[in-house]
RNA sequence: GCGAGCGUGGUGGAAUCGGUAGACACGCCAGACUUAAAAUCUGUUGUCCUUAUGGACGUGGGGGUUCAAGUCCCCCCGCUCGCACCA
């Protein structure tokens, strides 16, 4: 018997594949296309199992997609700008761009042995001046076309380091490295107006319908619109109103005080006037910039000695506070508060001695908010408390237009539409990403670069002695002259955000070497892309500013019209997981570190091990399981078998070692029943037909799963073909039929053995480029079904009968069955429900 | 804090539409082969009661809708993801 060695099969393969061009595509019009990607990786340096269980999803659509004719786009890049590669800068002193390629030189090198069926010719990094230029060239002309801006934003600062920190470098309110407390400070940053798209990208979710509701929810939630009143509160002394925006200005007269963001004009005016509003100002600054930290920071307040009018109530008076959970960012940076009806307010309002009112009670229960805000849903009736618009019993949403309609007929206010969604703001104050391509001329102002100039260039150059950006201490590379007068000006030294980097590869990706930013023959032959697969850690940012740059490309005449949608469907996989081990001390421990002993694991040492629960492999964790070791042992096929098969694709996966080898000895299992097929005496037996209709059965079957992101299922499937073929017998034909359509079916998971076991068995070229097999209608009716009996919906017997027995037969035959019989004891059954081809139940 | 999702045997999970819960795999146990072990093959395996037959219970917890609920609705618990400068 031949043993199965993937070591010699799986580069033979690969170098055939290759040889013969497979995954190399090109623009043929006479073709249907089919375009599959993939989000493309960080080049960390190392591939990870997540990694490993995204291309495998991404290859069994790439090749089940091909084997059905399409012309199928599957290339690979590299998301290559970043922090990263800066940190290592200032850690081992080699440059960023040093560092980077030679990780995705690495990178390359560890996923070529998968076996994935991509196009390499078309790879690309964004961090070569060959693509960052070409998006230097988009951001000009999106600045033409009014698609970018400059104002002020808040920055995490710190104030020992005098640099500004991402989210993920401010622990705990402190800087990561020099562990001061960090501020919000405003700087003076560019923005992509995606609010101008807001409305269009909300209502365009509706016909995403490829993408998980879940994502379109998020979206839809993320981009936050709202309905509600915008109006004035007039001030005692006379100063200028203060503007306010309500969703629930129904509750109105329950307002107990009127609050303004720390970052208000007011706000700022008293700072400079007073050192008490100063110091609370500069508390309420402390602190990073995530929604999350301001949102769960203690409550803070302070009276500003500012009184405004009721706007309906002549007689009543408002305390104006600045509160620090007031975003400047959304609606007007000032709220009125209404304690009642909102647990914020009323947390604010016990903690400061505000007066709290009820605007509205539940029906029969009239006993006033103590502690607890009164939050019904705004489609629940309520009786109103004197309410301004005459209501008495009416839902929240009744009362909320009543107001709007009462505000604008009285004239001292405007319904208004408001969005959540915030301009994106591009500059990052970093050396490791795309030079935003313009010029500041103390003359002219700020000018974009002439094209001709392009690309701005990273220098090679620059020194990472200290925290900052090397850009701004680079004369050399800072000085130019303007590109408008030509006096000598100064480059801006912010870069762009990653994510505009990663809001047009899969653009770039179908014409990656051309002289513009894209080709619109290619655009219009490859867009969309047909299926996108990624973490669901993208569901917003991401996909939100890939879908905004779209709209933009499409208006700056770089992407067609029917594809500011770019992504058709969508698909979210889960993390690959993997036990987490501690040593006595807590300190975590690698999975090869330990061995297993009875009913645990211990160390080499003999110590005892905690094990921990499975949780996403994460170097800190040390719970990594390196896909190279696993590749080398096994190989790919049951690496990717494995990772495909123990868990739906959307939710997490677990890696065990003993699942590895059980997809080990399966795909070792496939090719002995092989080889005892190519040995068998040829032949026929009567035992062909049974066979044959199994096979056209799991033909269905898989194709149906793989179709639907069924994968483990499918898989599943096939274990079970697995264990019918090899108990078969069926003659060698048919044996051989079966095998070979398993090898089909299996290629888009295990393309090396497929492969392998066509060629053994005499297939003609290669499985990579055979035909789907294709099930036979007729094969898949059977002439009986069975039918479960139930008594009062508790399963008692079952019942086989032919599968076109009309329903009056079927009942016939249920009253006449023992057990039924039996279990009925004499009494005649109220009901006899028959659901034809599925269920039989008798209600009693 | 806000938004979204998930929760099924000892383990990973299956169950197109509200219709036989536990497919398939791991593990465990038993058997075959072997001097022996490994490998391989065969069989058993949700829990509890019962000699068996059979029965009861069972999809995180509690309640509801329905002839019928893992699936739909409400409340609670736990875990995961996102929160605009990680990618």
């Amino acid at each position: 018997m031949s043993r199965y060695n993937a070591k010699v099969v799986e580069p033979k393969w690969q170098k055939a594949w290759d040889d013969a061009g497979v995954f190399n595509v090109k623009r043929d019009e006479s073709r249907s296309k089919y375009y599959v990607l993939e989000m493309f990786p960080y080049p960390s340096g190392r591939i990870h199992m997540g990694h490993v269980r995204n291309y495998a999803l991404g290859d069994v659509v790439a090749r089940f997609k091909a084997a059905q004719g399409f012309n199928v786009l599957h290339p690979m890049g590299w998301d290559a700008f970043g922090l990263p590669a800066e940190n290592a800068a200032m850690e081992k002193g080699v440059h960023p761009g040093e560092w980077t390629y030679q990780n995705i030189a690495d990178m390359r090198a560890q996923m070529k042995p998968m076996g994935l069926s991509i196009d390499w010719s078309r790879e690309l990094a964004t961090c070569d001046p060959e693509y960052y230029g070409k998006q230097q060239a988009m951001f000009i002309d999106f600045m033409s076309a009014g698609l970018v801006y400059r104002k002020k934003a808040v920055v995490n600062w710190d104030p020992v380091d005098m640099t500004v920190l991402a989210n993920e470098q401010v622990e705990a309110g402190r800087g990561w490295r020099s562990g001061a407390l960090v501020e919000r400070k405003e700087l003076t940053q560019w923005f992509f107006k995606i609010s101008a798209f807001s409305e269009e990208l909300l209502s365009a979710i509706d016909d995403l319908e490829g993408w998980p509701d879940k994502v379109r929810l998020m979206q839809r939630n993320w981009i936050g619109k709202s309905q509600g009143l915008e109006f004035s509160f007039e001030r005692v002394d006379g100063e200028d109103a203060i503007e306010v925006y309500t969703t629930r200005p129904d509750t109105l007269n329950g307002a107990s005080f009127v609050g303004i963001s720390p970052d208000h004009p007011i706000s700022k005016l008293l700072e400079a006037e007073s050192t008490e509003v100063a110091a609370f100002v500069a508390k309420c600054r402390e602190g990073g910039t995530t929604e999350e930290a301001i949102e769960t920071a203690p409550k803070l307040g302070m009276y500003t000695g500012i009184q405004v009018k009721h706007p309906i109530y002549a007689d009543r008076e408002l305390p104006v506070w600045i509160a620090n959970f007031i975003l400047m960012d959304y609606g007007t940076g000032a709220i009125f508060g209404c304690p009642a009806h909102d647990q914020r307010d009323l947390d604010f309002c016990r903690k400061y001695d505000l007066p709290v009112t009820n605007t509205f009670f539940a029906l029969g229960d009239e006993s006033p908010v103590e502690n607890n805000a009164f939050v019904p849903a705004k489609t629940e009736k309520v009786r109103w408390v004197d309410h301004f618009s005459g209501l008495d019993v009416a839902t929240g949403q009744e009362a909320i237009d009543a107001t709007i309609i009462f505000a604008e007929k009285e004239g001292w206010g405007k319904s208004t539409t408001n969005y959540r969604l915030r301009d994106w703001g591009a500059s990052r104050q970093r050396f490791w990403g795309c030079p935003i391509p313009v010029v500041h001329c103390e003359r002219c102002g700020v000018i974009p670069e002439k094209k001709e100039n392009l690309p701005v260039e990273l220098p090679k150059d620059a020194i990472f002695d200290r925290p900052g950006n090397p850009l701004n201490w680079h004369p050399k590379w800072r000085d130019a002259p303007c590109p408008s007068c030509g006096a000598p000006a100064q480059r801006e030294t912010d870069t762009m955000d990653t994510f505009v980097d990663s809001s047009w590869y899969f653009a770039r990706f179908t014409a990656p070497r051309s002289e513009t930013p894209t080709v619109n023959d290619d655009l219009s032959y490859w867009m969309n892309v047909d299926q996108y697969i990624g973490g669901i850690e993208h569901a917003i940012l991401h996909l939100l500013y890939s879908r905004f740059f779209a709209r933009g490309m499409s208006e700056t005449g770089h992407m067609p019209k029917t594809a500011i949608e770019p992504f058709n469907a969508l698909f979210t996989q889960g993390m690959v997981c993997h036990e987490t081990y501690q040593d006595p001390d807590g300190k975590w421990l690698n999975p090869e570190d330990i061995k297993a002993v009875d009913g645990g694991y211990e160390m080499a040492d003999g110590r005892p091990v905690t094990v921990g629960p499975s949780i996403k492999m994460s170097k800190s964790k040390k719970n990594v399981i390196d896909p190279e070791d696993i590749i080398d042992q096994y190989g790919a096929d049951t690496a990717r078998w494995f990772v495909l098969s123990d868990s739906p694709p959307e939710r997490d996966v677990e890696w065990t070692a003993s699942g590895a080898t059980a997809a080990w000895k399966h795909i070792n299992r496939v090719w002995a029943l092989c080889d005892k097929i190519a040995r068998m005496p040829s032949g026929e037996s009567t035992e062909d037909d049974a066979l044959r209709k199994e096979t056209h059965k799991v033909i269905h079957e898989v194709t149906v799963n793989i179709e639907s992101f069924g994968f483990n299922a499918a898989i599943a499937k096939l274990y079970g073909f697995t264990n019918i073929l090899a108990k078969s017998k069926a003659g060698k034909v048919a044996q051989r039929e079966a095998i070979m359509v398993m090898a089909q079916l299996m290629a888009p998971m295990t393309p090396h053995l497929a492969e392998e076991i066509w060629a053994h068995l005499g297939g003609k070229g290669l499985v990579a480029q055979a035909v789907w097999p294709r099930a036979d209608e007729a094969m898949l009716m059977d002439d009986t079904v069975t039918l479960p009996i139930q008594i009062n919906g508790k399963r008692r017997d079952e019942l086989t009968v032919g599968k076109d027995v009309p329903r009056e037969e079927v009942e016939k035959l249920v009253l006449a069955n023992e057990t039924v019989i039996k279990l009925l004891n004499g009494v005649s059954p109220k009901k006899l429900i028959v659901v034809p081809g599925r269920i039989v139940n008798v209600v009693v």
